[in-house]
DNA sequence: CCAATAGTGTCTCTTAGACATTATGTA
DNA sequence: TACATAATGTCTAAGAGACACTATTGG
């Protein structure tokens, strides 16, 4: 039968997608938090071939009952137990360049996350080794990751240093579901690496029409001295606008400062 | 022998990416153009199962010698002759919803391009039917897209509304090399679908470090009457700073305008 | 001259950045 | 009290929006 005249179930019923070239689809996750003071993101030694025994972003092959979405979901329960609700997962772009895998011309769609300092992440059933490293560790020259795993961190940090001047997903980054504005702060200067100035940077955030909610509640710091600052949570904004601009979106800044 | 004790050589000669599930790997592109005054893309109507006779988004399976940019920029070549430097071509997404190809589990990886008004496009080899279609046409509810192609124009639309905010790449709509600053305002005015006040647009867009470059020559309008204005070319600028605010970023705009 | 478009200037209001001042907490 | 941090207020300069005005073209 020829292909002009057959129908579209019967081109289906002979098609077989196995008679074209090999190729494969995986997820890669940039799982950001702030450990420490600095901007980190999550890595697993791999305990496979290929790149057995190097860093990599946890990931895999996505199946193909699920979306790329919902593999990106599942592997950031699978490392970190959070869900897609409580974190906060987007997808950052696609990678396929031929060779960065060797096993085969493999496509990763990666994903960016943010999450709280959480603790440990959970190693998951497979005995594998993970934790959080500082970004500007991972990004120097000499930590050897898997595949073209530095491209895709580089990548999703430009991401999020650029999104969280226009999207409210700072407060991801915070365990508490309160918090204070000046906590607020220090997640902007730590994901951006710049000093901001505390009374202008409260002026715009409570500015900004449903990004911050006031709790009613104060606390009180566990340092000595200082007063007791008001709570917020995170409001119903999905935009901030005007943006709190941060030295991606400035030339003149973005210069001196990377 | 043991996957445990293989070294990676071993490994990777034994390991054959067919045994896994079939999937495939495809590009689309949404090349936009404006055309009669209206924002617009390109669709091919499909020769071919599945889908055969509905248009579609130009696009096809990734070679696997190829990287995805290369794989893009192929197909805007074969589709509008415009090679990269010339057009403008940026990763949009990646769509894997399972189900989204009938043929089985293929994503399709989506690039946004920008072209001058082209008179036809190349239909290329095959004799398939190619041509612009106003965007509020192919979005309207009873036009019918083949696969999840009006997601995925969905999705370059916004992209391209946001995008001439801060990056330069409005000129890429003008088929000339040099340009007069109404013409510049006008494929604002038409990609965001509002009016702009001429002398704010010029004195902003004159501001950007960059951007435009005076070219020294004047060119009078084809219309009768009318000052002969200035031509400019686009500049070395990656960014336009501060942003040309359109109604995609100011929440109280996009409300009553979208 | 008139009509039409390009280009310049001006006014007001808003916002950003810098920084002073007041408020409230602990040692 | 001293000290530290939170919260508010103030000043100035830059930028945005609205719109008046001038310049240059063809008919």
């Amino acid at each position: 039968m020829s292909d002009e005249n057959m129908t579209e179930e019967e081109f289906l019923k002979n098609y077989d997608l196995r008679k074209y070239a090999p190729v494969g689809v995986t997820v890669d996750l940039t799982i950001f938090t702030i450990k420490n003071g600095k901007l980190s993101v999550l890595l697993i030694e791999r305990g496979d071939h290929p790149f057995k025994g190097q860093w990599a972003l946890p990931g895999g092959f996505v199946d193909t009952t699920e979306s790329l979405e919902e593999a990106a979901a599942r592997e950031l329960k699978e490392e970190t137990n959070l869900s897609i609700e409580d974190g906060y997962l987007e997808q950052l772009g696609t990678y396929g360049r031929p060779g960065r895998d060797p096993r085969g011309f493999i496509v990763s769609t990666a994903y960016v996350a943010l999450a709280p300092n959480i603790e440990t992440p959970t190693a998951g059933d497979d005995a594998r080794n993970a934790r959080f490293f500082a970004i500007d560790e991972v990004l120097s020259k000499d930590f050897d990751l898997a595949f073209d795993h530095a491209d895709i961190i580089t990548d999703g940090l430009d991401r999020v240093r650029a999104k969280i001047e226009y999207a409210p997903i700072a407060p991801k980054f915070i365990s508490d579901d309160s918090f204070t504005i000046s906590e607020l702060r220090n997640v902007y200067e730590i994901v951006w690496g710049i000093q901001l100035v505390p009374s202008n940077f409260r002026r715009k955030v409570q500015s900004v029409k449903d990004f911050l909610v006031p709790v009613g509640e104060k606390r009180t710091s566990d340092l000595p001295g200082g007063r007791a600052s008001d709570l917020y949570k995170a409001g119903s904004a999905d935009v901030i606008y005007p943006p709190l601009r941060g030295p991606m979106s400035d030339p003149s800044i973005a210069a001196e400062d990377f």
